[in-house]
DNA sequence: CTTGACCTTCCTATCGTGGGAAGCTCCACA
DNA sequence: TGTGGAGCTTCCCACGATAGGAAGGTCAAG
C-alpha cells in the first residue's frame, strides 16, 4: 500500500528493522502477510522486503492492538476502519465493545474456576495425609448431570443402564 | 487399565456411550487414548473399543478437571495422584493452588485489555463522525515505549535514525 | 575475500478441539 | 436372509497466533 509514499520518500528498513521499530517479530510481519492482514511488502533486487515509515506505523497499530486482546479477525476490520477518513466511530466503537463482551465472558468463567478452585483447596488439609475434597470434586460420581452432557449434539441413544455385555 | 475388573465384571460400553456417559466426545476421547493420557482401551473382536464404568469414571474426572480450566499436563498429574492412595493431599493442592495462580494471572491480564477499552470507548462519541479515541489509541505514534520491543531477543542493530537509502 | 549477521522460503510444533472421508461392523426390521 | 443406517475404525486437515529451525542467498565490515 501507498506505493506513492515510499517511492517520494525513499527510506525503507528491512524486515529486522521493521520489527524492532513495530515491536511485531519478522517471523509475525511475514505471517501477516501470507494472511494479507497487510499488503505485500515491496522487495530489494535480492528479494528483501522493504518498509517504510507508514508500514511501520501499521505493524504498531496491529500490535497495540493484539495487546488489548483483539483478534486478527477484528484487527482487519479496525484497519480498514482506520483508513477510511469517512468512518463512523460508532463502528469502531462496535467492534471495540464486542470485543469488551467476549473479554469479559472470559474474565468470568475464569473466575468462576477461580471461585470453585479456591474453595476447594481451602478445604484441602495440604498435608501428608491423602484425604482431598479436591481430588473427591473430581472423582464425584454423578447422579444426574446434565452439565455432563451439555455440548454434545443429540443422538439416538440406549438408555445408560442397557449397557451391552463384552465379549 | 484395571484390566482384572473389567474381566470381572464384563460389562463395556463402546465409544458412543461412553462419550454420552462421561461428557466426553467420542473424538476427544480417542484423542486422550493417543496421547497417553489414558491407557489404550480394550478392543472388541471387531476392533470396537470397549469402556468399563471405571473407564468412564476416569473419563469424567478429565471432564471435570479440564471444566476447570486444567491443562492435560496437569490431568495427568492429578491423575497420578487419583490413583496413589498413599498421595499427600499437599501435592494436589499444590496443583490447584499452581493453577489458580496461573487463573488469576490471566485474569489481570485481560481485566487490564477491558479497562483500556472501556476508557477508550467511554471517550468515544459512537456517532456518524470519523473522530475516534480508539482508532486514534491504536494509531498513536510512539516517542519511546519500552513496552513495544518488550519481548523480542536482543540483537544487534542500527540506531533508528540510520535506515538505509532503498535502491 | 572472508566472516557472520541478516535475509529468504519451507516445514514443524504448540494445544485442544472439530470436521470429514473411506471403509468396516452391528443391529433392527422387512 | 438381505438391507439400510447408525455407529465404529483410521487418517488427514483445520483452527489461531506464535516460535523454532534448516538450507541457502545477501550484505557489509574488516
Amino acid at each position: 500500500m501507498m506505493q506513492e509514499t515510499k517511492m517520494s520518500t525513499g527510506w525503507a528498513m528491512n524486515i529486522g528493522e521493521a520489527a524492532q521499530a513495530s515491536g511485531v517479530s519478522a517471523k509475525m510481519i511475514r505471517y501477516y502477510e501470507s494472511i494479507s492482514l497487510i499488503p505485500p511488502a515491496t522487495r530489494s533486487d535480492a528479494g528483501y522486503r522493504h518498509y517504510i515509515a507508514s508500514e511501520v506505523h501499521t505493524l504498531r497499530f496491529i500490535r497495540r492492538a493484539r495487546d488489548l486482546g483483539f483478534s486478527i479477525e477484528s484487527i482487519t476490520r479496525l484497519l480498514a476502519l482506520w483508513r477510511d477518513r469517512a468512518r463512523n466511530s460508532a463502528e469502531v466503537k462496535q467492534v471495540a465493545l464486542d470485543h469488551v463482551a467476549e473479554l469479559k465472558h472470559k474474565i468470568i468463567e475464569l473466575q468462576q474456576m477461580v471461585r470453585t478452585l479456591e474453595h476447594l483447596a481451602h478445604h484441602c488439609h495440604g498435608d501428608d495425609r491423602p484425604e482431598c475434597p479436591i481430588i473427591d470434586e473430581l472423582a464425584a460420581s454423578v447422579e444426574a448431570s446434565p452439565a455432563a452432557t451439555r455440548s454434545r449434539k443429540e443422538r439416538k441413544l440406549a438408555p445408560l443402564t442397557e449397557w451391552r455385555i463384552a465379549s
